[in-house]
DNA sequence: CTACATTGTTAGGGTATTCTAACAATCAAA
DNA sequence: TTTGATTGTTAGAATACCCTAACAATGTAG
């Protein structure tokens, strides 16, 4: 098995991946707040492993052993999340830090149980696909909410990159995952969108925040 | 925070700790096995941390400071068991291994949420005794089954050094904790004891089963 | 097309943890 | 009380990470 570290870099990799499944050192490096000396040796290591494609001064590119790998763990992440929120009563914004480590112990029985007692879901608190057993990922239909126009009614389906301040805003702002959006305005100057939510108040949301909803359009 | 490597070390410190809360390192470097070296050199650096007393050629023994963070370590294991019991469905034969990977996760949170619904527990699903938050261990006012006599009546509180084939063997003869023993003889040669099963059946113990079993005299 | 900014690489080193081989201290038993 | 077994120690080295400093390649903007 690999290693607590080898899956984290696998984890990063995996969320850096761009259409064409490419990830530069320096991206890596960032994200994982290490040096890229340490990036570029690790990954030289996990070449060697047959993870990942190397080769100098170009990016970064799984393998599909290595994509395997990683959706795994990505698995073990969201079905912690999705534990955590469901059978142990923890807000959407409290299971991330906590999942990130439980999702590093080996005992697949302990994952599949966890499965089984949220009723084996396809999406994670967030509504991020979570892996199958066997690696694959569901690719979710769905747009960014600045990408909708005025008219458009919309469900909240996911949201990219959710962090703690993000999720902190939604709640404040009661919103949640299936909620109704229709667009009012959009504001041309800044991308500022106002929307009834649900059906009811009127609410406006800055374009960095439109940014990470990922919605539905309704017929 | 100790690193998954001086979490192990201290609980395994704690587990050998005799009467006079000494550890040769031969005993530690056997229970995690480990070479003697690693542990003479370990020993040194967990005293430089303040965990524990270390003279040359002398046996090891715990600070208060250590004594407390090990049985923290041993507190996140036990409730973790009773979790993966309690909450989870697994069987207490099961739970020893994934609660070995689970006690390292570094989320006070997630263990305090574990003991909430699990309802507090004073004992995990071995009869062990759980420590309470600061670290204070309850004693369990117990004895050997081995220790017994003929004519007692005893019921199953614990067991001591419980490991996977010692569970197996009592779940296939319908033991479990709690349960009640009759002593009805006691075999001299060999120290196998026959005992009235629950009121019921008769069974018959090797000295070896008796030693492992911790049983409460009753009145 | 040169020059600067970005990105990636090499070299060299540090810590934590492990090991084997060889030796020293301690203890118990004859 | 010598001896042999057990127990503990030192020295020296390996692996898996991480780092900084310095340099090289790449790409983009004038």
């Amino acid at each position: 098995m690999a290693s607590h570290t080898v899956e984290n870099y696998l984890k990063a990799l995996f969320a850096l991946s761009n259409e064409a499944g490419e990830v530069g050192i320096s991206d890596l490096s960032d994200h994982l707040a290490v040096s890229k000396p340490s990036v570029n040796s690790m990954a030289k290591a996990l070449q060697q492993d047959g993870f990942l494609k190397y080769e100098k001064y170009k990016p970064l590119k799984l393998t599909a052993k290595g994509k395997k790998a990683a959706a795994l763990v990505v698995r073990k992440h969201r079905l912690t999340e999705m534990f955590l929120v469901e059978q142990m009563g923890f807000g959407w914004d409290e299971v991330h830090d906590i999942a990130e480590q439980v999702e590093h112990v080996k005992a697949p029985a302990f994952f599949d149980r966890m499965d089984e007692l949220v009723g084996f879901p396809t999406v994670d608190p967030h509504g991020s696909p979570i892996p199958d057993a066997q690696g694959n990922v569901l690719e979710i239909d769905c747009v960014k909410l600045s990408e909708c126009a005025v008219g458009d009614k919309v469900s909240l389906v996911g949201l990219s990159q959710s962090s703690k301040s993000l999720l902190t805003f939604l709640d404040s702002h009661g919103i949640a995952l299936g909620h109704t959006f229709d667009i009012r305005a959009v504001e041309p100057f800044d991308g500022s969108m106002t929307v009834v939510h649900e059906g009811g108040t009127d609410q406006t949301f800055s374009l960095k925040v439109c940014e990470r909803l990922l919605v539905n359009k309704e017929a």
